[in-house]
DNA sequence: CGGCGGCTTGAGACCACTCAACAGTGGTGG
DNA sequence: CCACCACTGTTGAGTGGTCTCAAGCCGCCG
């Protein structure tokens, strides 16, 4: 009688430690939610009401900034947890979640992490590691940002988003999500007119191809030489 | 028998949810460890030992970019974990720790962990609510600098340093732990030349007192006027 | 008391931002 | 089904905040 079938997380990390019948456990009090495209998931100081598990879709985290600006947070991918912000003392939203595309997440009620951690340690595990890996990655942003130009950045931007999100296709590795020169802005800490000039540079040098939201690049090593001149050891 | 006393440790939010022999339990694998000031703790990059719990003085992580320049990503205080690498599941350390200050520190073999966690489930919380509370300062430092002039974002490094680490004296509030202007800018993504300016200018102002690696504010809410000009909700 | 680490201050250059105008593109409603 | 409009992207011109380069001073620490 589980609302929600195992097999749609079967194969993820966070389950992965966990018998079935453990798996059907924590399910039983999640509820599979459809977002369409551009809808909110929640609102950065809203209270932490639920937290997610993206199951199809793409969402994207940003924090405002108190004279209106957005920052993007990061793009979530299916199989990670997302507004977890109970289990890290938060009892607010510390950003806003909106489905870049027609998404669909697993919801659990905020009250239930207390219980699913205790019975499943490697829930706990689990989510450390995440939250490291989120971590470093924003450490990593903030020394980019304070100690590299524009270009760099948007390469390592760009290069990210390939690793997390990257499909093959004829012309090179395309981002397989919607992407404009606006998000990649937030994500570096520029504007838009700067993003758009930079890509047209590389457009013309054949480095990339890019169209309305979407971009492909077709020689990611010498982008990887972009971001990083001395190829660093 | 055991090699630290409990009483080093006794008040601890770290500690809080833990019975005084499970607390004898945690510390009989530790060892107490001095660094003088200016020695290092850990090396970025470096195999991840052992993690550490900071009992007196000041510790400095810093990341190292490729082309050589620092970024400072935090100041640990006394009662912090730090270098909890392989809880994150890193092997090595992503940065750099430095004895800002004479200091001492509970090492514990990283090997540990594992056992300890599962000993004393609370750890994990507490560590996961530290970890929680290191994002969300890194995503807001991300949003700072992306979107504010360098003048505000000095003004927030200033208003944390002195929550974690004010001291109040008849002059105003002293960051009381040496702090170079290379330190700030490396803090806030910037040069120590833009950060002597602005110091210098607050000072003519009234608003500071500053030293050789010293830095007293006499009028905290004229400086969080500063960083916050709209006061934001 | 000498030297070095930390700090100050000036001058000039430049990267990226702001302001502005316009051009595709794709979704939507009549 | 087509036309319109909002959204997204392009590109130019000018400006300015911050960096770089440079020189010198101060005050600790050894």
């Amino acid at each position: 009688m589980s609302a929600v079938d195992r097999s749609l997380v079967a194969g993820l990390s966070l389950f992965a430690d966990i018998p079935p019948d453990g798996i059907d456990d924590a399910l039983r009090e999640a509820r599979p939610l459809r977002f369409a495209k551009n809808a909110v998931v929640f609102e950065q100081g809203q209270e932490a009401g639920s937290f997610f598990l993206l199951l199809h879709g793409r969402v994207r985290a940003h924090k405002l900034a108190p004279a209106g600006e957005q920052v993007v947070i990061r793009f979530i991918a299916p199989g990670e947890l997302f507004g977890v912000a109970m289990a890290i003392g938060q009892s607010a939203y510390p950003a806003t979640a909106i489905a870049v595309v027609d998404s669909v997440a697993l919801a659990w009620p905020s009250s239930a992490w207390q219980g699913l951690l205790a019975r499943h340690p490697s829930l706990g595990v689990q989510t450390m590691q995440a939250l490291g890996a989120r971590l470093q990655e924003a450490q990593t942003r903030l020394m980019e940002i304070s100690t590299q130009e524009v270009e760099r950045r948007i390469a390592h931007a760009l290069l990210r988003l390939l690793k997390q999100g990257g499909r093959r296709t004829p012309e090179g590795i395309l981002v397989d999500f919607p992407i404009s020169r606006e998000d990649i802005a937030q994500m570096t800490g520029t504007t838009l007119h700067t993003v758009s000039r930079i890509l047209s540079t590389w457009q013309e040098r054949g480095l990339i191809v890019s169209a309305r939201r979407k971009v492909t690049v077709r020689n990611p090593a010498q982008l990887a030489r972009l971001a990083d001149p001395e190829g660093a050891s």
